[in-house]
RNA sequence: CGGGGCGUAGCGCAGUCCGGUAGCGCACCUGCUUUGGGAGCAGGGGGUCGCCGGUUCGAAUCCGGCCGCCCCGACCA
């Protein structure tokens, strides 16, 4: 054979210094370029794909639906394709971005003790009715009807099958504590998907499971999921912030969220800068200090076409925060069997703050909440817009209270009556709460629970989530282990996820700029971007062999080798798939002694000799990899 | 599910109001020229105009129904 390689190789050791490893001549017999990575056996140690047969194309304009920069750089660069609402495929240069994800998980999930194993993505439905989470979860869960008439779902989550798994594997306290772990795929069918893989419904999760004898041995292993989650962060380039979340449907009490804070995020997040509390605003707690007084006789006024908190305040000569307002939810509550009821949830909060509908949910035992219509809330008794609990039957609703406006004295609240309002209203004395506690939800400025200092909100997309479960799964799968005296004790659980795709979007919304993505070396899909110019064949047989010596140094190469492309639009592809270092060589750069070696990330172009290239690169990669380490 | 928008070639779009042989740019194929920031010329391939039904001599265009996709909201580990 004498194409390509050998004739590129004897030509370049005729003309410069020798950078050859041996190189050979990589073809097919109808002498197509294949594959280098799977021309050889030790595959996994030569890494090399050429652009002209990449799977994946380049697109000059992005599709017109999307929003998101990173997303519109995704399916530009040739990553990621969309298959169906918020269902993508991942080419192959996702693909192997994800693997890189996946290989900085797994090295963390061992450092912490882990074993990988996979679940399946397809149950029964017995194993989710044993958890209730079968009649707990609406439309979200995916489920069908096999061809025995059996329930099955698609899994959106693992911890039933764990602790199933966990109830004959575990017997005794000598196993514990155990961590498992997986990536696989979850199926959720969300009511909407949104920006790419921001939010999708088939997805690929890193979710682990902690195993314990007791609460302290959990808090062990959560804390050892926290500084993972810190140091994986650090190490795929992206910076997290924990926050003090919501256990939400997967039960438990103290959970974290770890969050890519950016405005495209759909989480809003409460962050103190003095003291370094960070809650979702889900959760965050902020001072409200309930305004003395003495209980003054209830009042009716008029407020003609008082529409809002603040025409209602201007129209009485009040200030909003001595105001309330009602907000009104229905409510959907479990019973025994699944069967569902649904009841009127109305919360109160001071008349300029939002109620928390996540903290409605939870002091109601709602199992979903939504919107109320004016025709609900009429069946209460109450009128939209002036109502409020007085003289309502205590029965009509579930009246949920802020604990502020159960303290604050003398509030205005509607008369029930259009164009009516109510003074001095007394919680207490004028209404009875169902239930009381922290409904109001936090704001830009608000005092920090912790220190008093004013909280700041931004935006965040949840990256990934820890959470201390308890003995909630575990106990209803009967997962239980013997201790030292022979006692029986229910197995202490904890659940642990990261999702993949989503991380990638956030470390490719991270990385880029206006040609395309950045990717740090840790998750690109390639070291470095070997471009070939030029149209003589003597400058292209060099380039082959730069190829060639560059994968047999066991660096990842994508080359560029297509020679019917001009210059411009073989530069402009490899800013926009963003692969950490891109080579040229052309006849313009050996002349100048060599290569052009260039950082994605800086732009600054070094020559350098042809046999000093795999130790500068690797150099670079190094220095790279240096700047990510924990 | 409520509100809004969009479906015409792989991508971006025009044509739809006012019915009359389906177009443009990029991409793709062939040939020649061209190789340092999305090349030029010439030739070519590719579209049941989202689907179904209706009106009409004739429908991308008008009417009805349905489906899909995007955005906002609700919702969501």
């Amino acid at each position: 054979m004498q194409l390509g390689g050998v004739r590129a190789r004897s030509r370049f050791r005729g003309t410069r210094a020798p950078v050859s490893v041996g190189s050979r001549s990589r073809r097919r017999r109808d002498g197509q370029p294949r594959n280098e990575e799977i021309d050889d056996v030790k595959s996994t140690e030569r890494i090399g794909q050429r652009v002209s047969n990449l799977f994946g194309a380049t697109l000059r304009e992005a599709p017109a639906e999307v929003e998101i920069e990173s997303h519109g750089l995704l399916l530009r660069a040739g990553y990621i394709r969309q298959l169906a609402s918020g269902i993508f495929s991942y080419l192959p240069l996702a693909w192997r971005s994800l693997r890189k994800i996946e290989q900085v998980l797994r090295e963390e999930m061992d450092r912490i003790g882990g074993q990988e194993l996979s679940l399946p993505v397809v149950h029964p439905a017995e194993l989710w009715q044993a958890s209730g989470r079968w009649y707990d979860i609406d439309a979200t869960m995916a489920r069908f009807v096999d061809r025995r008439d059996r329930d099955m779902l698609l899994a959106m989550t693992h911890e039933e099958a764990v602790a199933f798994h966990v109830a004959t594997e575990v017997q005794s306290y000598r196993q514990l504590p155990a961590l498992v772990w997986q990536v696989q795929t979850k199926f959720r069918d969300e009511l909407r998907s949104r920006g790419g893989l921001i939010r999708v419904r088939e997805f690929l999760m890193k979710d682990s499971y902690s195993l314990d004898r007791d609460a302290a041995g959990l808090k062990v292993q959560y804390q050892a999921h926290y500084e993972a989650y810190e140091r994986i962060g650090t190490r795929t380039g992206l910076p997290l912030t924990a926050v003090q979340s919501d256990a939400g449907m997967m039960g438990g009490k103290i959970a974290h969220e770890f969050m890519y804070v950016t405005p495209i995020g759909e989480d809003n997040l409460a962050l103190c800068d003095a003291c370094g509390y960070s809650a979702n605003r889900e959760v965050a707690e902020f001072r409200q200090k309930p305004a003395p007084g003495e209980p003054a006789e209830l009042e009716r006024v008029h407020t003609p076409g008082a529409a809002t908190i603040a025409d209602l305040a201007e129209q009485l000569g009040a200030t909003a925060d001595q105001t309330a307002k009602m907000v009104f939810y229905v409510g959907s509550f479990g019973g025994e069997g699944g069967e569902r009821t649904e009841r009127v949830v109305a919360a109160i909060v001071r008349g300029d703050l939002e109620a928390n509908v996540i903290q409605v949910q939870n002091l109601s035992g709602a199992l979903e909440l939504r919107s109320a219509s004016e025709e609900e809330i009429a069946a209460t008794g109450m009128v939209p817009g002036f109502a409020s609990p007085v003289g309502i039957d205590p029965d009509a609703a579930i009246f949920v209270v802020d604990k502020w406006v159960a303290k604050t004295p003398n509030l205005i609240l509607g008369a029930n009556e259009v164009d009516y309002h109510l003074r001095n209203v007394c919680s207490g004395r004028d209404y009875e709460p169902t239930v009381v506690g922290k409904v109001a939800a936090a704001y830009e400025g608000a005092p920090c629970a912790r220190c008093g200092e004013p909280l700041r909100m931004v935006r965040g997309v949840e990256i990934g989530n820890i959470f201390q479960l308890g003995t909630r799964y575990t106990e209803s799968m009967e997962a239980r282990y013997t201790d030292e005296g022979g006692k029986g004790k229910p197995i202490w659980m904890g659940s642990y996820g990261i999702g993949l795709g989503r991380l990638l979007a956030c470390i490719a919304e991270e990385h880029r700029d206006d040609d395309g993505l950045k990717l740090p070396v840790s998750v690109a899909p390639y070291h470095v971007g070997l471009i070939g110019l030029g149209k003589d064949d003597e400058t292209h047989a060099i380039v082959e062999d730069v190829f060639q010596t560059l994968i047999e140094a066991g660096i990842e190469v994508l080359f560029d080798d297509r020679r019917e492309q001009s210059p411009g639009v073989k530069l402009k592809d490899a800013d926009l798939r963003g692969l950490p270092l891109r080579v040229v060589i052309g006849e313009r750069s050996l002349k100048s002694g060599g290569a052009e070696l260039r950082r994605r990330s800086d732009g600054e172009d070094r020559i350098i000799a042809l046999e000093n290239l795999v130790v500068e690169i690797n150099g670079e990669l190094d220095a790279m990899r240096v700047a990510l380490e924990v």
